[in-house]
DNA sequence: ATGTCATTTTGTCCTGGACAAAAGTAGAAT
DNA sequence: ATTCTACTTTTGTCCAGGACAAAATGACAT
């Protein structure tokens, strides 16, 4: 649309916004790694070429997915799109940073829904776009739409996001439209307040909610009483929640960005200070990266591994 | 409850989060107007007292309100409380950046819900704020709760922030919860495709969406046809969809922040662009800050003039 | 009132050094 | 074979203080 080479260059703020980078570590990895290799203005002021964006945005979304920077920096494009190729083919490789629920090959209603979603946001088309969803929630149902449909959006959006398609104001969206909806249903699942009673939150240092309210979707899918705190909770307070509430799980949400040594410090603080009768389980990107085994908590690779956990969990109650 | 007055420190980061400014503005206001001072820890990083955190807000505060910290750093928390109270005072200071409509005294209902959104935050409750949110809305209607009670609202949230007693985060729940339901009312309308059809957005730059969504659910309430482009459009984008849609008017929504000149500029850009046949309104911090009154655009000074000049543009178009 | 131009004010950018926090690594211990 | 501890490397953020672009103001003419 704009050929002219010139229009194409951002400056520092704009990068940094666009690719969620801190303007002083694009500076510092210029200066450690030689890139990124910006041009200047008369002023002496950064202008990236659209080149070197498109680059950030394949290693920004790699270190999302718990790649160090030093590894990235030095490979070209091609070689950043390998592995994030490489990555999203790796099968039970689980629900990454933005939920893509692990690679489970997605039903066709999912991808053609997923397709969709781009013309739409780049029209703004912000009340089709939750229509459409609405819609294809009901068709599919809350449980179909949460194992399938959802993660091929967000794999979508993800690719779409690091091609430069969509700008993160349009993925911020996509977020609040589809955490709209997905709450919205939850909301509106006849009142069952059966058990188990799952108590739902994050860490504190982990913002990503969507993982977090998939999981409390499918587990109230499955006739569970869900009580979510939303995100970011310190370990103090979810052991006051605990204790108001005699959950007899507390599910745990973390992305693949997260770090797994916090992630399992945090997990083992919170075992050792709930009752001993309280189940904990935990699922999402680093967990399920991992395989992870901890003693005394369950950990799921895949979030399709909810549905089965509950009709086990009452199993295990009723015999 | 924290006596400790090493507990409140908080280093620059924190501080950035907590007012919405800039490290680099922190550092050379301290520079430059000797405000805040900052004590220093071992390593000689910044760490500033909760005193001085609280004094950042009420200048941010002011500054949202179109004030210049030049004006401000050398003023002490009285006197800062004292502008800010001046402020609220005034009688047709109309929408503010956080669109409290103007100095319009609130309804007792209004103000009881207001009092009681602070707390509801505290605890995070967001399921019960949304509750009492709709259910105020559904008592009130449409048209009396964004007259009355989303001012008084808004209102006792900014106070509470500049007093430290919600966090940006709690802030950004509320207005994210009360957008919805703004949306969700306006959606619940009668499907009543009247006239005149209005186009709503905000230029290029101001990013404040609710003053934007209380006057498309007043022109709603009214039966007037509302297409909304969402915030941030520019000039051309506009002219391209009025193109399009043709309505009969286009109303734009700036926030007390939004400097004057531009605002100016924009309109009068717009109006030259447009057919002479569409009406251009405005309205919002900026706007009825200055009484404005600019030829060939219609100028509102408070949020509760807008259901009348629909009546009155009705009387001239049926004349 | 509106436009123009010079003068201030204000926020952001720059360099390059430093270091705290996080993550990886290795060896010992359970 | 995992878990713990101590050591090393990586990585992001902080600092100072100079510079300057963008925005706002003020003066003056229309």
């Amino acid at each position: 649309m704009n050929p002219n080479p010139f229009e194409r260059h951002q400056d520092i703020a704009a990068v940094a916004r666009d690719t969620g980078l801190g303007k002083d570590t694009l500076r510092v990895w210029e200066r450690r790694y030689g890139f990124p290799a910006p041009l200047r203005d008369e002023a002496g002021e950064r202008l990236y070429p659209n080149e070197q964006v498109m680059r950030l945005r394949l290693v920004k979304r790699l270190i999302d997915q718990g790649f160090r920077p030093g590894t990235l920096l030095a490979l070209d494009a091609a070689a950043l799109q390998q592995r994030l190729d490489a990555l999203a083919g790796k099968v039970g490789a689980g629900a990454t940073a933005t939920g893509d629920g692990g690679a489970r090959p997605a039903g066709n209603a999912g991808v053609e829904m997923a397709e969709r979603l781009v013309p739409l946001l780049r029209e703004r088309a912000a009340e089709s776009l939750r229509a459409a969803l609405a819609q294809q929630l009901a068709r599919e149902g809350l449980r179909g739409f949460v194992m399938d449909t959802v993660p091929a959006m967000n794999r979508r959006i993800g690719e779409a996001w690091t091609a430069g398609e969509i700008e993160v104001f349009e993925e911020h969206l996509y977020t609040e439209l589809l955490q709209n909806q997905l709450r919205a249903a939850i909301h509106a699942l006849p009142p069952a307040p059966g058990r188990p009673r799952v108590l739902l939150t994050t860490l504190k240092g982990e913002e990503h909610q969507l993982g977090l309210l998939m999981a409390e979707a499918l587990l109230a899918a499955e006739g569970a009483d869900c009580i979510s705190l939303g995100p970011q909770t310190p370990v103090v307070d979810i052991v006051i929640a605990v204790a108001r509430t005699a959950p007899q799980i507390v599910a745990l949400s973390f992305s693949a960005a997260y770090s797994w040594r916090k992630a399992r410090d945090g997990l083992l603080e919170l075992r050792a200070a709930l009752p001993s009768d309280v189940e904990l389980w935990a699922g999402g990107g680093v967990i399920a990266a991992r395989g992870a085994q901890i003693r005394g908590i369950v950990c799921f690779g895949r979030i399709d591994e909810v549905p089965g956990a509950v009709a086990e969990w009452r199993g295990r109650q009723a015999g």
